[in-house]
RNA sequence: GCGACUAUAGUUCAAUGGUAGAACACCGGUUUGUGGCACCGGAUAUAAGGGUUCAAUUCCCUUUAGUCGCCCCA
C-alpha cells in the first residue's frame, strides 16, 4: 500500500538529513565532471574523430596516462613551460620518476619505437583520444585535466602529408559543425637553416634589447624563437621589422613549404601565413600550424595545432623518421560548438513507455521490458513510481508515442493495456502479443511521420 | 606562478546590520486505474573559518572555489 502522507519528521531526522546534504568533497581544482547534458557534444566529437580517422586510414592507439618523466623532458622540451612548471610529477613506490602526460605525441612516438612499428607500411598513421594533465591556472577553456585527440603520421617526409593532415583537421572540425575558423601557418626550418635564422634573429634583437620586455630579455638566451610570440606592445613593435623564418629557409625547407602551399591552394584551403607562429613545444621542424576559432585574433583559444617533427623519433633512440602530427582540444571544441549553436549527437529517444500499478504488475513489467528490449524496442519506464498519473505525466514529457499499462487486473490475466498517446485510444492485448503489436504500431507511426 | 572581480535553493536571479523571496526544475495532491493545461501543497540556500557588533547573509580578515587579465597553450 502506498503511504498516504509522509509523517512529520522528527527533529533528529531533519538534522541528519541536513548533514547528509553537506558535500564532503568537490572535484579537484581544474578537473571537472562532464555531466550527461554535456555528453552530446562530446559524443559528436568522438564519433567524428573515429569517422574521419577511418576515412583517412588512421588507426587507434591508446597509451598510458603515466610515462617516465624524462620522456617529456627530452621531447616536449625541458625549457618549455609545459614541462618546466606545468607537469604533474611524482615518484612511484618503486622509486621511478614519472609524470602524468601533458600531451600525447611523445607517448605515441615512444610506442612507435618500442613496438618496432618502423617495419610497418609507411606512413604509420595513428590517432588517439585521451585526457592530458597540466598544472596551470584554470580558466575558461583551460583545465588541469583536459581532453585531446591527435593524429600522427610517421615515416614520410613528403609535404603532401603535411597538406593531408591539415586537410584532415579542417575536415574533422567541419564534420563536427565548426565551419568558420582560421588556419595559421608558418615554417620554422630544419636543423640546417634554423641555426642561421636563430642567429640573425638574436643579432637583430640584441641591438634592440632595451626595447624588449623583461621576459623577452631572458628568452634571448633560453629560447629566442619564442620572443616572436610575445604579446607585449613594445616587443610587438620591435618584432614588426624582425627577420622572418620563412625568408631564411634552406632550399629543402623552402621547397617543402612551397609545395605545401600549392597543395592547399589545390584543395582550396585558405590560410594565413603567420611569421610569429612558433608553438610552445621544442620538437617541431619545418611546418607548424594552428587552428583558431572564428574571431580569435591572437590564438588565445586555439582549437588545435600541429606540425612536422622530423627529429623526434631519433631523439628518442629510434631510426631517423620524419613525421607530422596534429592535436586538438576537445574541451575547447565543445565550447565552440555551444557558442555557435552546433548541435551535439543524441541517441534517439524511446517511443514506448511502460507503466505499472501494484507490486505484482511491477514484477510482470520487468518481464515485458525484457521481451521488448530483446526485440530491439527501447522502452522508457519509471518503476520506482507507484501512481499511474505520475507515470503518464512522465511518459508524456518524454514524448513517447505508446504507453503500455499493466495494473493488478492485467497482471492477473496476463494482459496489457496499449495506449496511443496522441489519440488517447487504448485496447487490451495479451502478453504474448505485446512485442508484435508494439512493432506494428511503431511502424505505422513511422509511416505517418514521413 | 602573479593581478583584478565574484560567491545566496539543483539552476538562473532577488533582498536585507534584526523573519532570506521568485522563476524554472524536483516531490506530492486536486474522489487513491489514465498524460499535456490549470490549481493547491512540500523539500531545498547565504562557500568554509575567524573577527567587529546586543545582533552579520550583509562590514572586515583568512582560506577555498569560480570568472577575467598576464603568462602559457588545447
Amino acid at each position: 500500500m502506498p503511504e498516504k502522507k509522509s509523517q512529520p519528521k522528527k527533529k533528529e531526522e531533519l538534522e541528519s538529513e541536513k548533514s547528509e546534504k553537506k558535500a564532503l568533497f568537490s572535484s579537484v581544482r581544474g578537473m571537472r565532471d562532464l555531466l550527461p547534458e554535456n555528453q552530446p557534444y562530446w559524443n559528436k566529437i568522438r564519433k567524428m574523430v573515429d569517422k574521419v580517422a577511418y576515412d583517412y586510414n588512421y588507426h587507434r592507439i591508446d597509451t598510458p596516462l603515466v610515462e617516465y618523466r624524462e620522456l617529456f623532458e627530452r621531447t616536449t622540451g625541458s625549457d618549455t613551460d609545459i614541462v618546466e612548471k606545468e607537469m604533474y610529477k611524482f615518484k612511484t613506490q618503486g622509486g621511478d620518476d614519472v609524470s602524468l602526460r601533458p600531451e600525447g605525441t611523445p607517448s605515441v612516438v615512444r610506442a612507435y619505437i618500442q613496438h618496432g612499428m618502423r617495419t610497418r607500411v609507411k606512413p604509420v598513421k595513428l590517432y588517439y583520444i585521451g585526457s592530458m594533465y597540466r598544472h596551470d591556472r584554470p580558466q575558461k577553456g583551460r583545465y588541469r585535466e583536459f581532453y585531446q585527440f591527435g593524429f600522427e603520421a610517421l615515416g614520410e617526409k613528403d609535404p603532401i602529408l603535411d597538406a593531408q593532415i591539415i586537410q584532415l583537421s579542417l575536415r574533422l572540425l567541419n564534420a563536427i559543425g565548426i565551419r568558420r575558423c582560421s588556419l595559421q601557418l608558418n615554417s620554422i626550418g630544419c636543423r640546417e637553416c634554423r641555426p642561421n635564422y636563430n642567429e640573425l634573429l638574436i643579432t637583430y634583437l640584441k641591438n634592440r634589447k632595451q626595447s624588449l620586455c623583461m621576459d623577452c630579455k631572458k628568452r634571448l638566451r633560453s629560447n629566442p624563437l619564442r620572443i616572436l610570440d610575445c604579446k607585449e606592445e613594445k616587443c610587438v613593435q620591435v618584432l614588426a621589422q624582425a627577420p622572418q623564418s620563412i625568408d631564411h629557409l634552406c632550399k629543402e625547407c623552402k621547397n617543402h613549404f612551397t609545395y605545401l602551399l600549392e597543395c592547399l591552394d589545390e584543395i582550396k584551403v585558405s590560410y594565413e601565413i603567420n611569421p610569429k607562429l612558433v608553438r610552445g613545444l621544442d620538437y617541431y621542424t619545418k611546418t607548424v600550424f594552428e587552428i583558431w576559432p572564428e574571431g580569435d585574433e591572437e590564438g588565445k583559444g586555439s582549437l588545435g595545432g600541429g606540425g612536422r617533427y622530423d627529429y623526434l623519433v631519433e631523439k628518442l633512440g629510434g631510426k631517423k623518421t620524419p613525421a607530422v602530427g596534429f592535436a586538438a582540444g576537445m574541451d575547447r571544441i565543445a565550447e565552440e560548438m555551444k557558442d555557435k549553436d552546433v548541435r551535439g549527437y543524441e541517441q534517439p529517444k524511446p517511443k514506448v513507455f511502460l507503466a505499472q500499478l501494484g507490486d505484482m504488475a511491477k514484477m510482470k513489467s520487468l518481464r515485458i521490458f525484457q521481451d521488448l528490449e530483446k526485440a530491439g524496442i527501447t522502452v522508457a519506464e519509471s518503476f520506482g513510481k507507484g501512481n499511474l498519473r505520475a507515470q503518464l505525466k512522465r511518459a508524456d514529457r518524454r514524448g513517447v508515442n505508446i504507453v503500455l499499462i499493466i495494473g493488478q487486473r492485467e497482471a492477473l490475466d496476463e494482459t496489457v493495456i496499449i495506449k496511443d498517446m496522441k489519440s488517447g485510444s487504448q485496447e487490451v492485448i495479451d502478453f504474448k502479443k505485446v512485442v508484435d503489436d508494439v512493432k506494428k504500431k511503431l511502424d505505422k507511426i513511422k509511416k505517418e511521420s514521413i
